[in-house]
DNA sequence: AATATTAGTAAAATGAATTTACTAATTAGA
DNA sequence: TCTAATTAGTAAATTCATTTTACTAATATT
């Protein structure tokens, strides 16, 4: 509940000014003026400090009819870059992304019966690793992937599934500790949303779901146009959806958790396609019922199919789409379609990217 | 993606202030500027502004050791009205209302058979009859709570159930054609939700569901402070979770939807003690596995019991906390309270008012 | 070539919020 | 009981992001 005040809204304007070139690129002065409301003058002056910082550059103009033409905008590539870390179950992902989501340097390192001193310790080195391969005076944040649950708003890992000596680990405080750069930790799957809406197919869409399979089962909201940061375990809890009050009790307490019925093996991704194509024949099935839940109450226009899953995305978002079609009374207005990410296994490091631009401003 | 200019940010500023004493109140011009983040000086502009409209009001004074006295500020009684409506399945309930949610001059008419037409009359009707008792120039606007599915950004009702003559009813604009007023339409669930936040036991809390029973099942989500605006069905799409996969098949296409197993029936109300009870124990279990669902998405604080079943809050209350306890791992800071609403069955009226409070300024 | 139209900019004006320097009212302690 | 310290609130001057007004730039149509 705070207030906007002048620099407050300034710096609200300029950042937004950066997101709208980034997702409606190609884009001019006027287009811009008329998204946001500001006008025309205010747009000049915002997009000329962003220009002399090398964020933004005119690029080429087009006229469409009468009166000057168009000059174009979009957002300079390997300007700005945000140091990028994705913390997944058996991996550590390091690399440098530019603000338009490219990635640099990527390399990984093995995790295995990891504490909290010693993950911390392969994450500051990881930093390290990268910060020496990207001119210092660029780097405008860092941005922290990590396997749910955890705590975001504090900068917390909880108690992640495989890594059971790692519990309240404050891992942005231990970043901060050492580096000046501000730092953001959020989950795989929000970060995997919010990378669909900054560079993926969501960038012109404003509801939509990223649906990530791999060992467990997570989802990532996006609901007008911004991440709906619910809850702590959120992304998570999709798996605790009941789907059969008379079914198995689970871990949770609960009965009948999708979780118990659509996961897939670890081993998925290096088992034989026809035998991947048969689980996932039936996972889908059980995997509708509760995806037609969150389309139930979020009513994306979108579901975004991601993680390991991405493997088979095609089949799985064929499978999926006709299993909702057959449960969901799909009237023109709400037509939800399925499809797999466009980043492949990527999204939780295109995320990293995102959740920078998300919350950090990209100059100086 | 509005910017945000100057006077846009001195209106929601004003706003701000309105709400704050409303849901803080009495509270000083200082602890005001503490939860804004405005300077003191700009509260006291803002404040001076409010008590020469008449919307705020000194009252008394309290020390807190040394230093001078605090001067406690809250919202002025019957200062400004809201014109309040209710279209519930079988009546029509007109009221005014003041900025402190107090209802005043209610009135209520049957509805059977309705059309566009004669409902378009009847609302029409009742708005005019709550405006001759009105001192006209207090007026502040029009608020419109239906049963849902309705369109609220268009302000347009769908087709509610029971009234099969009502399609695609744009009943702010018709409101709009004979009276200068601003309007809102909203679903009952949500109003009855910002009822809450404003009016009621959720009015320190940012995160809580308010779960309305009657005829059909629906709910409304106050995520961040702020009421889910999710989605056009949203309230009503709650029965029809799916909590058993293999059951029967619902009209909506899905199976097993918690709305087949938890509903109450019509005369529920008109029931005995004994035999009300009898019923509740048995949805209470169904409901319990939607909720859980909805809790584990939201991560609410508290979940108020309303509408009709309001009548048996306190035992709904009891035994949905009873089921959800069994079903839920709660840990310290994940506890959900389960309460009845302190409106009891006049939640939608006073969300009528809430509504109006969250969408129109209060002072001229 | 003149005119209408759209894109973008320079310089002056606006006005909400802040800053600085005050007044008001209270307690604690010498 | 007088003084210093402390908290609440206000008056007048200042700040600065945005807008307004009046322009220039570049294009198509007649």
């Amino acid at each position: 509940m705070k207030a906007q005040n002048q620099p407050i809204a300034k710096e609200n304007n300029r950042r937004l000014v950066v997101k709208l070139i980034l997702m409606h690129s190609p884009i001019s002065r006027m287009e811009l003026a008329g998204l946001t409301g500001l006008s025309k003058m205010t747009i000049t002056n915002i997009v000329s400090e962003l220009i002399k910082n090398e964020i933004v550059e005119e690029t080429g103009s087009t006229g469409s009819g009468v009166g000057r033409k168009k000059i174009y905008l979009k957002i300079k590539q390997n300007s700005r870059f945000f140091i990028g870390l994705y913390i997944a179950r058996k991996q550590l992902f390091s690399f440098a992304a530019d603000l338009c989501g490219n990635i640099f340097c990527e390399k990984h390192i093995s995790l295995c019966n990891e504490t909290n001193d010693s993950l911390t310790r392969k994450v500051l080195d990881a930093v390290e690793n990268v910060e020496k391969r990207v001119d210092v005076q660029k780097i405008m944040g860092i941005g922290v992937t990590c396997i749910g649950p955890l705590d975001s708003e504090k900068g917390i890992i909880l108690s992640p599934p495989d890594f059971y000596d790692v519990h309240d680990l404050p891992l942005v405080k231990e970043i901060q500790k050492r580096y000046a750069y501000p730092v953001v930790l959020r989950n795989d799957m929000d970060a995997s949303a919010l990378a669909e809406k900054y560079y993926g197919a969501g960038r012109t869409l404003n509801n939509f779901i990223y649906l990530g399979i791999s060992d467990g089962i997570g989802a990532g909201v996006i609901s007008n146009g911004l991440l709906y940061k619910g809850n702590k375990g959120f992304s998570g809890e999709i798996g605790h959806t009941c789907i059969d009050i008379n079914g198995r009790r689970c871990s949770c307490g609960n009965t009948g958790c999708l979780e118990l019925y659509a996961a897939l093996p670890a081993d998925y991704v290096s088992l034989e396609y026809k035998e991947r194509a048969l689980l996932l024949d039936k996972s889908c099935k059980y995997l509708a019922a509760g995806l037609i839940t969150l389309i139930n109450l979020f009513d994306p226009s979108a579901v975004f199919i991601g993680h390991k899953l991405a493997v088979d995305g095609e089949l799985a978002a064929e499978l999926l789409q006709k299993e909702i079609n057959g449960r969901y009374l799909a009237s023109e207005q709400r037509r939800v379609e399925i499809k797999p990410t466009v980043f492949s296994e990527k999204s939780p490091m295109v995320g990293a990217a995102a959740i920078c631009m998300d919350e950090f401003r990209a100059y100086p």
